[in-house]
DNA sequence: TTAAAAACCGATTGACGGTCGGTTTTTAAG
DNA sequence: CTTAAAAACCGACCGTCAATCGGTTTTTAA
């Protein structure tokens, strides 16, 4: 999924808004970085037709909102990743988080490990079907 | 880092590989996609110029390789999608990790639980400094 | 019915990757 | 030292796509 600069940050705003229309949505972005209505009006368009935006018009205008959560999303980017490389989805993962571990606080860590301990519930579970 | 198609595919014949110069790139390609060796070196290049690629002259070409690792790359593809949606790297990744935990197997569950392990001992230490 | 508001459309611009021919530079052989 | 071949390098062009916005059509509500 290939995002623009404007894309990206319209999407933001709306994870933390949750629900808006194109003159909220140009409202907030005219004072940040001018542009017109029509320009936020299209990047909405845009993103509700690459699926990333639900939409629907209530008296007026469309109200738009994010058709997937911010963490979802980044999920399925970092498994994109993963595949767009043709690496080893649970190797590359374990390599990246590696990397990024020291990003890591502690109660992060226990909550990893809790998802570990969930995960090798299902794996088992899964096995004895 | 934003890359295109064929940049990608010759960033990973160049991890499988390790070294080699255009012609022998140019030889891989041109079986299975055809264009011209111009392409291989421009996309050689530009990769070069991008800072993926090393590369020096023995004898009559530039040998190049791969600057940066594949697992080492993808981490920091990673990291750089997590600041880019200006989310908590810590908490991103979490969520990441939950939507892709499925993808682990039992034995790269527990070697994600001993990095967990090392990077404690390692907030431990970087804390009684 | 109609004026305003919003959606929609089409054109333009700017980046950027891919593509390749032609020119310059480098190399090594004679 | 000369020179032919090999490779690097340069510049041009194309296609795609996000950003941009004016103008037209459609919708809404007074």
């Amino acid at each position: 999924m290939q995002l623009g600069e404007l894309e990206k940050q319209v999407l933001q705003y709306l994870w933390e808004t949750e629900v808006a229309d194109a003159k909220q949505v140009y409202a907030y972005f005219e004072k940040r970085r001018g542009g017109s209505l029509s320009t936020i009006q299209s990047t909405l368009d845009r993103l509700f037709k690459k699926g990333l935006l639900k939409r629907d018009k209530q008296g007026h205008a469309f109200q738009y909102q994010a058709a997937i959560e911010r963490d979802t999303f980044i999920g399925q980017l970092i498994k994109g990743l993963t595949s767009e490389f043709n690496a080893d989805k649970g190797n590359s993962l374990l390599a990246a988080f590696t990397s990024v571990s020291p990003e890591f606080n502690e109660d992060q860590l226990e909550r990893l490990e809790q998802i570990i301990e969930d995960q090798r519930d299902k794996n088992k579970s899964d096995g004895s079907v």
